[in-house]
DNA sequence: CGTGCCAGGTGCCCT
DNA sequence: AGGGCACTTGGCACG
């Protein structure tokens, strides 16, 4: 495509806040947080209508650079071809794309307001716990869930059937060391706000790390498997298999 | 567009293994990890030539929804329009868009086998002050960078001019607690592999929290002010600022 | 606004 | 393959 046509293409979305997506070779730039360079290669670039922007590369999960929104874009004439100039004022962000050649263009202004749904999150599992402490153990009765502290928050709290105190740390996944460590931090803190010297920690997780489990036995603390709440499992036997990717 | 001319050119550039993109309305379900849906709205679809699918709305940062390349990719016809289903067999995640209109369409085999060069990370931060150690004062010695061990890896290792060994912990910004236990998890994991007693700690970071320097304290380590590696500054006074977005 | 922390995190590297 | 961790992390909730 022609880059005065295609100039003139993203001038005109741009004033009408149009979802802008292009094709195009270029060297790419970048300059704020940290710095970035990119020579030249094929991607798409895309330009949301609040003004995000998000360069791909044809393979790879995420982007190989991106502008949040609130900044301004310019585009400006050069030998080469093309300069795409974004800069954000606020966080000292630069963005610039020489662009030397652009295959394809498209726009539209899309209407969306709908907001996602999400099922199967920590939340849901520390709150599955709190309804169900069984999970836990017979002993335990919950007080709170997700309560914030100044030192961090509690994923469920409560006692057990002796009065002493319980902190558990609730992870979707394999627990690691860090997991521990927010655990020890909690129980550290409850010991010393209430001066008392027992307080029992546990790690809800499906799994634990061998390191992460050592660290919490040498803590007195406790593991107990916990799977994160039931998913819609779609995958079951008559399924059949999709073929791979296009094969 | 009409739908049969979508599946057809869809299909088409799928076998080509084009970058394909699309504006479109429709309703989203995933399922895998999480449990998610959406309901109708006008979104940017893109599938990349690894079969890597991202789903935008037309404000915000990240993609609604994502499938990692590797899966299969089918359209199915039904009442309402066509079945965009991706399925991933090793990860068991299903994502199906119920697309009842689609607006544009574009694809493109795109060239690109550039990697991005990126400076100002941690481990460019970690690199200048093995470099350059009177950043954390002038009697440190550092021995390695980025130590791997058992326990997690080390930023900076060294000792000062008495034999103390001390334990560095980078952060980008601002430190958080949990930068002080990751420092404090080295450093009781050092003193317990050499039989010692005395291990210094430091974080080095341009800032730190309250609440993190109150536990660094507790803890007897230290912190000293570092800024990451020195970028460059574009935004300086001659700079005009240019207009808010498409203004 | 800063602090803390989850995320369908993702990606990288090392064991 | 699994663990540990940074990331131009992003996003939310709360003080």
């Amino acid at each position: 495509m022609d880059l005065g046509e295609f100039e003139d293409k993203f001038d005109e979305a741009g004033k009408k806040k149009e979802f802008i997506v292009f094709f195009c070779k270029c060297k790419i730039v970048y300059s704020g947080r940290a710095e970035a360079s990119l020579s030249k290669g094929d991607r798409l670039v895309s330009v949301k209508q609040d003004g995000t922007i998000f360069v791909h590369q044809p393979e790879g999960g995420n982007p190989i650079n991106y502008m949040k929104a609130g900044g301004a874009i310019e585009l400006i004439k050069q030998e080469y071809g093309l300069l795409f100039k974004a800069y954000n004022a606020t966080t000292k962000e630069y963005l610039e794309l020489e662009i030397s050649r652009v295959y394809n263009f498209m726009s539209k202004k899309l209407e969306d307001g709908q907001k996602q749904l999400l099922a199967g999150t920590e939340a849901d599992m520390s709150d599955m716990i709190k309804q169900n402490p069984t999970l836990i153990n017979k002993n335990f009765k919950p007080l709170s869930r997700e309560e914030h502290t100044k030192f961090g928050f509690i994923d469920v709290f409560g006692h057990d059937n002796k009065g002493t105190l319980v902190v558990i740390e609730c992870k979707r996944y394999t627990a690691g060391l860090d997991a521990v460590q927010q655990l020890r931090r909690y129980v550290e803190k409850i010991k010393e706000l209430k001066g008392i010297n027992k307080v029992s920690g546990i790690i809800a997780s499906p799994k634990i790390a061998p390191n992460a489990e050592e660290m919490l036995k040498k803590w007195g603390f406790s593991w107990t498997l916990v799977n994160p709440p039931m998913r819609l499992l779609r995958h079951n036997k008559n399924q059949k298999d999709l073929q791979s990717f296009w094969s």
